[in-house]
This record gives C-alpha cells, structure tokens and sequence, in this order.
DNA sequence: CCGCTCTTGTGTTAAAATTCACATGCTAAA
DNA sequence: TTTAGCATGTGAATTTTAACACAAGAGCGG
C-alpha cells in the first residue's frame, strides 16, 4: 500500500464486492478464516490475484493462516464506503420496477431504495413493497434534494430511459445503475454502469454452436 | 481476419453485443451508415478499439464512409449465433422471475423463455406472462430434453441457487446466467455469467465519499 | 482528372493486468 | 527449541489489452 486510491485501477475495485460477497457467505456458513487459496478456488481466479488486488489498500492478511473473515469483511466494507446505508431512488414502476423495490437484499448490503417514481397516472400512488409509494416524475429533483441521494436505478423502457438519466442528473445525481438496454450520454462526473441480461445471453451464445432453433 | 474463433479474446466477444444492441438503435432512428468514430463517441469508447475488435472477425467497412449498419447487424448476429431464437428457461417464480418471464426486450433478441419453475406448490400452474405456466422444478429435465435448450436463467434467492444449478447441470445445461448472489459450483464445460445489482452500486459507492447516512 | 477529405484495417508501440516465484514470517507439533 | 508446513505480500516477468499512427482506398466537388 504505497499508492493513493485514484491509481487504484477500476477493475481491481469491480473485484472487491464479489470479495466481499463472498466473505459474507462464509461468515454465514461459520468459516473464520480464508485464505487467499481457497477464496480463489471459491471465485475460480488466482490466489495471486487476490493477493495484490488486497495489497493496493493495507496488508489484512497473516502468514500462515490466512484471512480473518470478520475482519477482511470489515476493512472491505470500510474501502467500499458500504458500512453504512446509501440511499437509492429508483424509476420505472412496471414489472422490474416492482422487483427491485420489493428485493430484501440491498438493505443488508448497503442500499436502501427511498423513493420510486413514474409518469403513469395509473401507478401513482400505489404502495409498492413495504413503504414505497409511487411518486410522478416531477418530484425526482425534490426528493433528491431532500433525501441528499447521489444514486439512481433506471428500470423503465429503453425509448424513456435517456429522459429519465437527464432528469437525473438534472437534479445532481452522481451514480447511475441502468437497467434499460442503451447507453447514455451523461456528463464526465457522472458514473453508469449497465444491467441488460440480453448482453450476457449473446456472450455465451458466441460459444455455443447448433440448438438454435427457429425463424 | 487470419486468426481462429478460439484465439479471439473474450473480451472482445463481451463488445459485441453492446455494438449489435447500438447498431439496432441506430437503425431503428433511420440511419444507415456509422463510422467507427460515430460509434466510439456513441459508446465512449475508442474508434481504434471497435475497428480492432471487428477486424477479428472480416473487413466489413468501407473507407471514407464507415459501416453500413444493416450489414454490420446482421454479421454481428450471425457471428453472436443470434440471428434465430435460443429458447431459455428460468428458475424462480417470484417478483425477479415475473419480471423476466414478463419481458418484451428478449424475443426480438434472440432469446424466447419457454418454460418457468418454481418448488413453490401455490405457484405451480400459474400463469405468468403471455404463455408461461410454473412448472415444479422436479420437470426441469424433461422439459431441457425435449426443447434441447442449452440456457437457463437462475432467479432464485441465493440459499437455493447452488441446488438450482446443480439440477440445471445435471439436466445438461450449458450456460447460466445468474441472479443469484453467489458465485456458483460449476464444471469446466458449464459457463455462468452473473448479474447483481449491489455489485454494481459498491462499485459505485467506493467513489463516492460523504452522502452516506446511517447505521 | 485532380485534389481534398474522410475512414478503414493493421503493424507497431505503449500501457495495463495477470501470473510467477520467493523471501519473510506465523503456527503447530514434537 | 527446533523443524516442517503454510500463506502472505511483492518485485519481476509475462501476457493481455488498448492506443497510436499511417498507408491505402473511397467519395465528392470542381
């Protein structure tokens, strides 16, 4: 650890929550300590690469033994910035909407969805999970204000989506997970990642030849 | 184009599908050629790379003008395997897998779900969807044989993911792609590909300082 | 036909990511 | 205490990925 956080390369931060996920299982599963070894057979990559993919943020780990899995789990979550609980808004209120909103896994890992919004009059209002009401549009900038909330899910459909993103930002988001098959165009400071199941279909069927069928 | 399908990397296969998903955006907005610049801004990404990436597999642009965007789309299907329709099946009938078996976007795709399971006895023989009846998950085999489907999706919750894969590899699954979050157990010739959505929000959380409240 | 602009495809270079391999140090057992 | 077995953290080597830069070709206006 000799570097400070912004050479850190990206790729190397997309791994620490899958660490971390990791982590919290074995926990779960009563296991105190893992070492490099058998978290990379776990993960199916290299214990090396776990090794140094840790080395960039401190020395966690002792010879001979391992990790401590509390321990690890805890320094992850502090570099990670999810000790805590960030607030999440989230647009689009049809079936993936729902799902999300109603997902019982983001609180104990970080995030918790205070607001859901979308332009149909029909779904305003109505109560979505446990404490979710549906809000129209116009209140994005209002409720982000308010609830200081830097993080935005885009479920709607991809020919809204770019709409939504600028009222988003707009209203000051930072970081947007986008569930609508598009790429945005946002600002330099603001951060998209993508969800799009059909990206990961067509990778694998690259590798796949015959048992396509039809049209 | 002097190089086997195995030497290409797959990284480069990972872009395709976002160039295939871009150029069907482009034509459906009426234009018809794009330049690998036009195409790079679209993407952020380099005009260099998606030159490079798409001369792995021919010469399919034309200098001075760029790329014709039907052509390069339908080569782009036919090298992704996706000019036809892979029927899947999905795993979990709660609110995730009625937001799948419910999704519009696959079909057109490449990707037809053709068979929903569940162990939950009070959702066995619902419909959901158009056409999707829950099936027990006990007739996972029989239903992958007799469709010869080579892909199933996993959206259950994450203490019974493992247990879902292993009856999908069982019944000769070749590809998953997994809601669950977990990293699964698989054999050499089964490839998994992951979606969870914290994953993403910690990816984002680690370069957003403050603005994180509570607990 | 000429000259200018544009864009591809690719050899080369540069940068980034991963793996190797080992000195160092901890643990446990005898 | 000594010895054998492990596992970390990290420089160095290797492999992979991305960027550069340009010759060659196409289009277009005059």
């Amino acid at each position: 650890m000799n570097t400070t956080l912004s050479d850190i390369p990206d790729i190397v931060i997309g791994r620490l929550p899958v660490y971390l996920r990791t982590l919290e299982i074995m926990a779960s599963e009563g296991q105190t300590v893992a070492s490099s070894q058998h978290l990379g057979m776990r993960l199916g990559i290299s214990s090396a690469q776990i090794r140094k993919d840790l080395s960039h943020f401190g020395e966690f780990g002792k010879q001979g033994t391992g990790y401590d899995v509390a321990f690890l789990r805890s320094q992850l979550e502090e570099i990670l910035n999810v000790n805590c609980v960030w607030p999440v808004v989230l647009v689009g209120a049809g079936y993936l909407g729902h799902a999300l909103a109603s997902y019982d896994g983001f609180e104990q890992r970080g995030f918790r969805i205070i607001a859901l919004f979308d332009n149909d009059p029909n779904k305003i209002g109505n109560r979505v999970g446990d404490a979710i009401i549906v809000q129209p549009t116009s209140e994005i900038a209002e409720t982000l204000r308010r609830c200081n909330c830097g993080i935005g899910m885009i479920a709607v459909p991809a020919q809204a989506a770019q709409q939504v993103a600028d009222a988003l930002i707009e209203a000051g988001i930072r970081s947007i997970l986008c569930y609508a098959p598009i790429t945005l165009r946002v600002p330099e400071h603001v951060r998209v990642e993508y969800i799009d199941p059909v990206i990961h279909l067509q990778h694998m069927t690259f590798y796949m030849q015959q048992n396509c069928v039809e049209e």
